[in-house]
DNA sequence: TTAGGGTTAG
């Protein structure tokens, strides 16, 4: 049948028309959509309020609100439904504030808003997560009686939890007379997204007892609490649950069931899923197992995957890169970072604030500053975790004052810090030894932020006052703060007092670490190296022996380089390494340049009962001086040299190195656990204050 | 006789 002769035999039956649009809104067929509507007019067909409502809605969810906002202001009269229709348009469509714009027109023209316009325009709220508009809707609601209405209460409960207004989505809820699956999950989601996870995991329990339909949202927002709670078991039986309940071959709880597994450190299970199940799986499944793999430390499994989903022709997107390029931060991986920043300069994802502020930090940690500021500079509009990126990477290259300046401008351009904010400028404060600086700002932090400092700013307070000997001061500080100090805070502390030879305060930070982490090998080897310095080998033994009891490892010392596009690792003891000769012909002849030169072993630091000719061996093969030496012996001329090494450096290597830098005439970058130390013609970025 | 709600990743 032709439109001609379809309109023909409608002429009079605007109701079966309205049907025709309806259907063709709910099946995205704009263009059928468009011809019929074009047909109509050629033929005259008497428009209605109805008829127009139909058309506005078919084309507000083709997503062509141009049209459907001209229909609704040329309509000669319009009704409730012709305004709901253009509210809901546009927030359908995005336009959040035209949506609720619209909502206060609807009340200048006298027309009151129902339940079906309080919903729509809750939900424009909601995604504006503008808590103050959807307060005062609230308001409107109670007054002309909506409130309690089951889909305007699931809004209400839904925009106050993505507000992060977690008590007030609750008293909404507590308040419905009746609840369905949607107000559930709305506080289920609600609770898990505001980080409240095992009130999430009490209602899931509390639901399963009342008479609610169990679908995909609901044991979405229950995987996604479990995952974070890290509560296997409830995951485990959730798991049991969705495979009973037929709906493990549903995307987005595969995705959740991924991404709970990942969470919970079960990478096999995680993997296994996408393996096993349905062809289905898309971006977010992928995305999800790559990220589990950046989260474990599994970088090389993290490329394999991404491979293997590029290969089945699934895009990648900002979620992807930004975990990818995460993972080589973390590995200081230069080359494969660089590669990931070219892919996404080619996807146009370079402006997204977490891709973005990753490649900053990506090169920051690579040990690249420049590359790191400029990357800073391309981006249009830096956010706060731009901001805070740059402000880190100025602290990892021990760059206090820079980072302050960071900081500053940034309050200059009314960006609000937050609380990773102030860890970074502490940070900064602490490796530079501005300790004036870094007190003021922990101070400033609540009184003119706003921000409660968390343990982690504590812990920066110890480092800083350890690092500039004040261990008077951190042992009091620690005395007096309101949490239990973590083994961070104590490994500071305990540092400290070996690099400033207290031993009684260092026996005691390090019976507390031992006490909060008792398999934290620092606080042995920390302790060791302190009776080491004092020669009470006696003492030193029966550290070994409390390790070797307790079945204490140390974590061994290694370092790696990147060398033609292929990682070279270093180990202290029993490497081996194709080299090997070589890289020990080169060792020995750098000891003798840097003899010469004025080295002078450190040979106190050796926590063993050796001569000394040994401990400057030992000393002399510490894994970062091996990768210099085959760097210097493989890479070019002038190309500086970049290391990495997984835990802090020692003062002999330190002082060795300058040394290296000097003899050698080479730019020697030398990324510690800690920090980043720049080695260049005998001196480190530094200033020997790490 | 039209118009309305909640999922999976930083």
């Amino acid at each position: 049948m032709t439109f001609r002769t379809l309109t023909k035999h409608l002429h009079k039956d605007s109701t079966t028309l309205a049907h025709v649009f309806q259907t063709y809104a709910q099946s995205k067929q704009l263009s059928k959509g468009k011809q019929l509507h074009a047909q109509l007019i050629t033929y005259g067909y008497p428009s209605s309020t109805y008829l127009t409502n139909h058309l506005l809605s078919m084309y507000a969810k083709c997503g062509q609100l141009g049209y459907a906002h001209k229909l609704f202001d040329e309509m000669p009269q319009r009704n409730l439904v012709s305004w709901t229709a253009m509210i809901s348009g546009f927030s359908q469509n995005s336009e959040f504030s035209k949506a609720i714009t619209t909502f206060c027109l609807m009340w200048g023209f006298g027309e009151s808003p129902n339940q079906f316009a309080f919903s729509s325009v809750i939900q424009a709220c909601s995604l504006l997560k503008s808590v103050r508009t959807g307060k005062q809707i609230h308001c409107l609601a109670v007054k002309v009686g909506f409130s309690h209405e089951l889909f305007v209460g699931s809004n209400l409960a839904d925009m106050y939890s993505k507000c992060g207004s977690v008590v007030e989505a609750c008293m909404v809820f507590e308040e419905m007379p009746s609840k369905d699956e949607v107000s559930w999950n709305s506080m289920i989601d609600g609770y898990a997204k505001n980080g409240y996870y095992e009130e999430a995991l009490v209602a899931f329990r509390k639901m399963l007892i009342e008479d609610v339909e169990i679908d995909q949202y609901l044991l979405c927002s229950a995987l996604c609490a479990c995952g974070s709670f890290k509560a296997c078991n409830f995951g485990r039986c959730l798991h049991a649950f969705v495979v009973k309940l037929g709906f493990e071959a549903h995307v987005s709880v595969s995705n959740a069931l991924t991404d709970m597994y990942c969470k919970l450190g079960g990478m096999d299970s995680g993997s296994r899923l996408l393996e096993i199940d349905f062809g289905g799986a898309n971006v977010i499944s992928y995305t999800s197992l790559i990220d589990g793999y950046v989260e474990s430390d599994q970088i090389e499994k993290a490329l394999t995957v991404f491979v293997k989903f590029k290969r089945q022709g699934i895009e990648p997107n900002e979620f992807t890169f930004s975990s990818l390029i995460k993972a080589c931060a973390n590995h200081a991986a230069l080359e494969q970072g660089s590669q990931f920043h070219a892919l996404v300069l080619k996807y146009k994802l370079d402006q997204d604030p977490f891709v973005s502020s990753t490649i900053v930090d990506m090169y920051g940690k690579c040990g690249l500053l420049d590359h790191s500021i400029q990357a800073f500079k391309m981006i249009f509009e830096a956010n706060e975790y731009a901001w805070n990126s740059l402000m880190g990477v100025f602290a990892h290259h021990g760059l206090g004052h820079e980072a302050i300046d960071v900081f500053n401008r940034m309050v200059d351009q009314n960006l609000k810090p937050n609380a990773v904010t102030f860890i970074n400028l502490l940070n900064a404060c602490s490796h530079s030894g501005l300790l004036k600086e870094g007190l003021s700002y922990f101070i400033s932090m609540e009184n003119v932020y706003g921000i409660k400092p968390r343990s982690e700013h504590y812990s920066c307070v110890i480092d800083l006052l350890g690092r500039a000997g004040r261990l008077e001061e951190a042992e009091i500080f620690i005395k007096k703060m309101p949490f239990e100090p973590n083994a961070y805070a104590w490994c500071s502390f305990l540092a400290a007092c070996r690099k400033y030879g207290d031993k009684e305060r260092g026996k005691l930070a390090a019976e507390s670490l031992k006490s909060v982490d008792p398999e934290n090998s620092g606080a042995h080897v920390l302790l060791s190296n302190i009776y080491a310095k004092e020669q009470q080998w006696e003492d030193v033994r029966s550290v070994r022996k409390m390790m070797k009891d307790e079945n204490v490892k140390k974590l061994p010392g290694y370092s790696w380089i990147d060398v033609d596009n292929k990682v070279h690792v270093f180990g202290a003891e029993d490497w081996c390494h194709p080299h090997k000769k070589e890289i020990d012909l080169k060792l020995d002849n750098l000891l003798g340049k840097i003899i010469e030169a004025g080295y002078v072993p450190d040979i106190e630091s050796i926590p063993l009962d050796l001569d000394d000719d040994m401990k400057v061996k030992v000393l002399h093969r510490h894994s970062e001086r091996m990768a210099i030496a085959y760097a210097l012996i493989r890479l070019p001329i002038g190309k500086p040299i970049i290391v990495k090494k997984n835990i802090r450096v020692c003062v002999d290597c330190h002082s060795a190195i300058k040394l290296i830098s000097k003899v050698e005439g080479r730019k020697i970058i030398l990324r510690d656990n800690s920090r980043y130390h720049h080695f260049i013609d005998g001196s480190c970025s530094c200033k020997d204050f790490w």
